[in-house]
DNA sequence: GTGAAAGCGCTAACAA
DNA sequence: TTGTTAGCGCTTTCAC
């Protein structure tokens, strides 16, 4: 592999002249930047970032680190992070928590190691008073979708608070009562936001419903499945007439298991959800739900990053930015009984 | 950010001490190791990975270029490359190239820059006669999903022939007959597969049907759309009664078209396709498809490439592996008219 | 417009 | 068991 001293050798001229070139610095006449790029062809000469970056201080990497790419709202922030990343001239460096604290860690541990310019981090849940450990040089930090206590960072974050009350309010002009909201996970920002847009909208529609029909999970599909045996194994008059999943995989878990106990949706029982599992699709069942804006998410973590680092480098306070949710109407809370898009199963 | 020389004058020992501690290298004493480790956590110091990659040559970095990770398909290949790449001690550069040659290109050259140990690639589609530049330093490159004519490279793929003569099978056996297959993009290999197993099985039925009912697209929803209005804009006798969509999008596509157009799935056609875009829903509709393992194609197209590096750096001829699709019967082609697992829509 | 010298932080090879 | 020397490939600083 051919090295800048090699092409320097050959085009007759000194290291620093190939740098020069290879970086577009104006201060090299016609004729000398034509030799050495004619040496550079010749030798298939590929500058190492390894040692740029080991001189210059900076990687030209940026980490995300995210609990799991594989869950469709996740995967489409991971994706916003990553066309940001590419137009910044960067490159991404992804890691998958997958909810597992330690995991997490040693992902930013070694993510330091590798002296990335900066993180991304969607982060996994964790005791309110667990300290994040120092990152070398400070490495600037962006958290997304949670908040983190205590920890100082800029923060990107979606307003579900509003959105599930939304979600709420239409579900209760449709005449809906007994709703019930499942499957986050104690102890995130995100499941405590969640529910208390259910409560706030309760509470203006001067509703007192029993706690036991806000029902923890786990964010995932068996948390949601666990939910809905716990309410409909109830009479049917405590049961819920309308379930709220708290996610697109709690979501599935619920829909599945209504299925399989033999509810239909929405005649026995109304389902909206936060985040879609099957965006842009519009066959059944179309879901209701309030969606957050993933991959803009994700671009504007970038941006904020971007801020943080050289050229610019603002040590301004950190910021928090606040996304709304968008909320749309589907099949599933009894709107439209009247539409039929599809018809694959009957 | 303290460095590898600093932690040593404070340990008062030389910094190739250090390095050994910061290794696990056998050969230090138990009591210096300890005065090591208390300057290193006086110090908050973080080894250099940047460093130590270029004194390697090295980088610890393994580069997945993949055309979208939002097609569910390649989320789940790109999970299963980031776990077995973590597993190894390395970390995933993840860049998507969207389909655009170009960019392809640019990230590879990048990733080179960059001296990714490895490079795993799901090519896009190009010019049979298009060469691949020459990767810096010879890096290996295992290729995924699709073949590349004239490139030396490991090659993990999936035999979508046998899965989509499979799927004409079971569509052949249900009574269908006119049955069309839609969506690929041409000169992918992967489309010229899926069409010769789709041409196998109508052969073998005796079945002699026009080339009207292969249409072209570009794995995308909007092709497999275009490809629905083409083909039922016949009369009734020249439509198909059964279609079958080459992958995750199209058949997004093709179930949306058909809905808008009226016509009920599967009374009035058949619906199948190569991989699921909901996996593992229980709901409607419960896709007929056959799929990819997309998570181990993943892991293994990392061994495959671990297996080049040191230590064992094999270099054995190229091997190519090819997986099995596995297929799944749902309720697009009219095999289970009489089960009503889902309700939403009526 | 071009180059010489120095050093980023680390580790391989060899020496003690 | 520990240290010395040298150098990975690049760019910064300063000189010419």
């Amino acid at each position: 592999m051919a090295s800048i001293d090699e092409v320097a050798r050959r085009a007759g001229v000194s290291p620093i002249t190939v740098s020069r070139v290879m970086r577009n610095h104006p201060n090299v006449r016609e004729e000398t930047r034509h030799r050495v790029l004619l040496a550079v062809s010749d030798l298939h000469y590929v500058p190492n970032a390894v040692a740029r970056g080991l001189k210059q201080s900076r990687s030209g990497l940026v980490a995300l680190v995210i609990t799991d790419m594989v869950d469709p709202f996740f995967t489409v922030v991971t994706r916003g992070v990553e066309d940001a990343v590419r137009k910044a001239g960067m490159m991404l460096v992804l890691g998958n928590s997958d909810n597992d604290l330690a995991l997490e860690m040693e992902y930013l541990r070694v993510m330091g190691e590798h002296r990335v310019d900066g993180i991304i981090l969607l982060p996994t849940p964790r005791p309110v008073d667990f300290a994040l450990p120092p990152l070398p040089r400070s490495i600037p930090l962006v958290i997304i979708d949670r908040s983190l206590l205590g920890v100082v960072a800029d923060v990107v974050r979606c307003d579900t608070a509003s959105g599930v009350k939304a979600l709420c309010r239409h579900l209760l002009a449709l005449g809906h009562r007994r709703i019930a909201i499942v499957g986050g996970l104690p102890e995130t920002l995100t499941w405590q936001e969640r529910v208390s847009g259910y409560q706030m909208a309760m509470q203006e529609a001067g509703l007192r419903l029993p706690a036991s029909l806000v029902v923890d999970g786990n964010y995932k599909a068996d948390g949601g499945a666990a939910a809905v045996r716990l309410l409909m194994a109830n009479p049917a008059s405590a049961r819920p007439d309308a379930i709220i999943a708290a996610g697109t995989k709690v979501v599935g878990g619920v829909l599945d298991e209504l299925v399989t106990l033999g509810f239909r949706i929405p005649e026995d029982i109304a389902v909206a959800a936060v985040d879609d599992p099957f965006p842009k699709s519009k066959f059944s069942p179309r879901l209701t739900v309030v969606e957050q804006p993933g991959y803009d998410m994700g671009r504007v973590a970038v941006e904020m990053l971007l801020s943080r680092l050289p050229p610019v480098s603002s040590d301004a306070p950190p910021r928090e930015i606040v996304f709304d949710t968008t909320f749309r109407i589907g099949e599933t809370c009894g709107e439209s009984l009247t539409v039929a898009p599809f018809s694959a199963v009957r």
